[in-house]
DNA sequence: TGTGGTTGTTTCGGGTCCGTTACAGTCTGG
DNA sequence: CCAGACTGTAACGGACCCGAAACAACCACA
């Protein structure tokens, strides 16, 4: 399936969406945060902070730092892995499932006004 | 014109498009900086500080600091209001058009590609 | 003329994020 | 069993951003 777009109609998309998230009283995530939180939710498990970091192609710290501000908002949670206690899972959670699907919401409408 | 997503598009579009824009080289900017970016390209001029922060439900200083780096970045560039100078007026640059010529680009692609 | 209200900017203290580097815990193959 | 490789995290210094408040330039109307 394919959505075309033109200039005008995908910068007022994502001009709209963006308000939406800067109006919000939740505190704003960056970009990268939002990447993350994605990637997560979208892409099937299991997911370490070093394929996390490989798939954005940023440093390992990032993730952490991330990891660290979205589980504390519990948008996402760690766990160690018991089969290789190097390894950290980061797992989804009930909240952050919310929050991307009012962010979907938000995206949709905005693209069936556009 | 209407454009149908599906929840699961809305969010493989806003990873795919974050994703685009963390692994770029260019200093990423925040949500906050494209939304004000966004409203000076796609509403009518003249764009104040004023008006900037009203219609994003910021303070003002969020403005100017944000007008700082992207004028920095030469992505916007300010003038004062010779018809009243307490006036700043934000214009667009030629960068700040290749820019968002390039974002919209990201986000059809993604689009046509869902 | 001058005073009150308007503009945008600066300052302040506190917080977050960055990349690099250094570190601590864990596995693994000789 | 232990040296080396691999995990994720902490520490550091610098940059940026925030909101609130103070500030400086400017206008407008009595």
């Amino acid at each position: 399936m394919s959505v075309a777009l033109s200039t005008a109609q995908s910068l007022t998309l994502w001009h709209d969406v963006a308000l939406a998230m800067v109006r919000d009283d939740e505190p704003d995530l960056s970009v990268r945060q939002v990447c993350i939180l994605l990637t997560i939710y979208l892409e099937a498990p299991p997911h370490t902070v070093r394929d996390l970091a490989r798939k954005l192609g940023v440093t390992k710290p990032v993730i952490t730092r991330a990891l660290d501000t979205m589980g504390k908002l519990e948008l996402v949670s760690r766990r160690r892995d018991e089969k290789d206690r190097r390894n950290v899972l980061v797992q989804r959670t009930v909240k952050g499932a919310l929050y991307l699907e009012r962010l979907a919401d938000t995206i949709g409408n905005h693209a069936k006004s556009l």
